[in-house]
DNA sequence: AACTATATCAACCGCATGCTA
DNA sequence: TTAGCATGCGGTTGATATAGT
């Protein structure tokens, strides 16, 4: 076949027999080698010199996505679909953008599993993709079933959780770049957002496989968060005295096989966060708790930080049954979780504590 | 086992952008 | 200032794999 050169690295002066198609191992190894001897140099002139009838183009696409040695291939971590969520949520298709802040990762990678994987999670899930809001709110709200109005608490979550992370990316990128900070700074600065409750569901998935990010005491307001072929968190709307939640393992009602404690989303009443340990348990597990904890650092202001942020109010006077088929589809299912609440001493901020190996989601 | 539908992802294509003469 | 070249980017395609019937 006769390929027409084309306008971006091709070969411009000559109609040359160009290959296309997939990469056979002896061209990949051609092109390796080549690379590896010289540097790719100008990619148009690159192919004849390493023996290979491929167009410029095509041998940095193949590169760049594929032989690249810093290349990470396979799954999609939890942590990194995260982040792509996160930056798809502030940077739109900009899928170089978005590959820049994950390391290994190409954009022609992060694209094909947003096309394939992520847009379909968050459609389903009640979110449009490209908006990252609820779709079709006042009917999932209008209160016309229970699943429609959970799917409605959970597009609220993401939506809220969305743009505060966001929101953290890009004050923090202005953080690192001061001088773009100044060169974008509008004229008249807008007042900031109000800073309502936010509760942070999705970090109880979200963070499971990444233990030690974020961890503190375990507390909750009248919260109660089991596992029963889903999640059920009820949250009262008094906030006031804020028992102490203890973890217990279904099976055993201990807190035994307990080796990855985290932290997750919350809300902020008032006040800065608190720390310290408040365990109602006996001496031994709580000492096996703390012991837990304090392997892992405390990072109570990012998620402080991470709360306030947010500008959703979110209603958390009503129960929510966050469905098992919620947590199928992702990469790495999370770990059943189980909070009890006892009475104990206040606190102003509500933490989900996820045991990553007491129990088995899909027992 | 055979066929069809769907999902996945490597690769292509055309346009945009930046650089240089 | 402009034209030509080199490279980068994002949308799309199509081959292959996998799931479902």
């Amino acid at each position: 076949m006769e390929v027409k050169a084309d306008d971006g690295g091709c070969w411009p002066d000559n109609v040359v027999e160009l290959k296309k198609g997939p990469w056979t191992p002896e061209e990949d190894q051609k092109l390796l080698h080549y690379i590896q001897q010289h540097g790719h140099g100008s990619w148009r002139t690159l192919p004849p010199k390493a023996g290979l009838q491929r167009c410029g183009k095509s041998c940095r696409l193949r590169w760049k996505n594929y032989l690249r040695p810093d290349i990470k291939r396979g799954k999609f971590s939890i942590q990194e679909e995260q982040t792509i969520i996160q930056l798809h949520a502030l940077l739109g298709n900009r899928w170089s953008t978005i590959a820049a802040h994950l390391p290994k990762r190409t954009d022609n990678e992060i694209k094909n599993y947003w096309n394939s994987h992520l847009k379909k999670r968050l459609s389903n899930m009640g979110i449009d993709p490209t908006t990252h809001k609820p779709k079709n709110h006042a009917f999932f709200c209008g209160g016309r079933s229970n699943d429609f109005a959970n799917l409605c608490h959970m597009a609220q979550w993401e939506t809220a959780r969305l743009e505060a992370e966001a929101r953290l990316v890009r004050e923090s990128k202005l953080m690192s770049n001061p001088s773009t900070h100044l060169l974008n700074k509008p004229t008249t600065a807008a007042p900031p957002p109000p800073r309502p409750p936010c509760l942070d569901v999705l970090k109880v998935w979200a963070w499971t496989n990444n233990p030690g990010k974020h961890m503190s005491t375990a507390t909750t307001p009248s919260g109660l968060l089991t596992y029963n072929g889903g999640l059920q968190l009820n949250l009262s709307d008094n906030l006031g005295p804020i028992p102490t939640v203890e973890l217990f393992d279904q099976n055993s009602s201990s807190i035994t096989n307990i080796n990855r404690v985290q932290l997750s989303g919350s809300w902020t009443v008032n006040g800065p966060p608190s720390t310290g340990y408040n365990y109602d348990q006996d001496d031994d597990e709580e000492e096996e708790v703390k012991g837990i904890i304090d392997d892992y650092s405390s990072s109570m202001d990012q998620i402080h930080d991470m709360m306030i942020m947010t500008s959703n109010p979110v209603d958390y006077a009503d129960p929510l049954w966050i469905p098992s088929s919620f947590m199928q589809g992702f990469t790495d299912l999370p770990p059943r979780i189980n909070v009890s609440e006892t009475s104990g001493p206040s606190d102003n901020y509500v933490f989900q504590v996820v045991d990553a190996n007491a129990f088995n989601l899909t027992h």
